[in-house]
DNA sequence: CCGAATCTGGACTATTATGGTCGGGTTTAA
DNA sequence: TTAAACCCGACCATAATAGTCCAGATTCGG
């Protein structure tokens, strides 16, 4: 719970490494994967993700980690709480419910964790 | 990713219904699992953990949504990065890693925000 | 221009984590 | 005193994650 994913962690480090290499450098994923010891077609499918969502396309210091969980992850990443999502007709107290609203601020200020970080910070 | 799991969301739901009843109300799993739709087995587990780390003894009010995820989790919580904690030895940059430092903190600031919250808010 | 290395991307397997169930023995309260 | 509710471990089903395999396309150094 609450932990981020391999594939998360191994896009950070790779961008992370791009971003030490400084500008113009030539990172191979074969090279990024050997040196790390992160298996290849895994690192492959996470910088394909990437590279289609223009991150590996900005200044690497400048990108915030939330970018890159939802490049990878592909989903906005809303919902903290099931009930309201999948079956409000299961709850009760669904119209009532005091229970979501303050569960999505807490999301919020989740997000907002995430989009505080950027790779500057990490090299 | 990043959901609250089925386990932290029953008990929360149960918590909240029994900080909804005022003190000295008794309440059953039983009848909450009926009221709430939810598997009464499942609810029964959660709240036998809930009552052994003395989280129903608390004034409901005042507990925090990080005391009830860490009684029903069980764990701290703590290692939102795996690299470090799992397998250092296979991350040649590991001494000098700058990725895991800001994780942590970002780890702290997740923390920060489920403790910020209360069930007294969601009543 | 050629060959080797690398990338692309779908299909597939393995491993875990999660959510849920069953059942037998114990307590509790009408 | 007996039904209902609880305890708790074992168990099963499903889904999410992690990792693998491979065949065709691309790129790049020479
Ligand atoms: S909608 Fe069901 S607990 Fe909030
Ligand atoms: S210890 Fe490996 S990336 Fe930080």
């Amino acid at each position: 719970m609450f932990q981020l994913s391999k594939k998360v962690e191994y896009g950070l480090i790779a961008i992370r490494h791009m971003a030490a290499g400084g500008p113009g450098q030539i990172h191979t994923a074969k090279e990024i994967a050997d040196r790390y010891h992160i298996p290849y077609e895994l690192l492959a499918k996470v910088m394909q993700k990437l590279a289609k969502n223009y991150i590996l396309a900005r200044n690497p210091a400048e990108l915030k980690v939330a970018a890159i969980i939802n490049a990878i992850e592909g989903k906005p990443n809303v919902t903290i709480i099931q009930c309201e999502a999948e079956s409000p007709e299961n709850c009760i107290i669904h119209d009532t419910c005091t229970i979501k609203n303050p569960l999505v601020k807490l999301q919020l200020n989740i997000n907002r964790v995430f989009e505080d970080l950027s790779i500057g910070e990490m090299v």
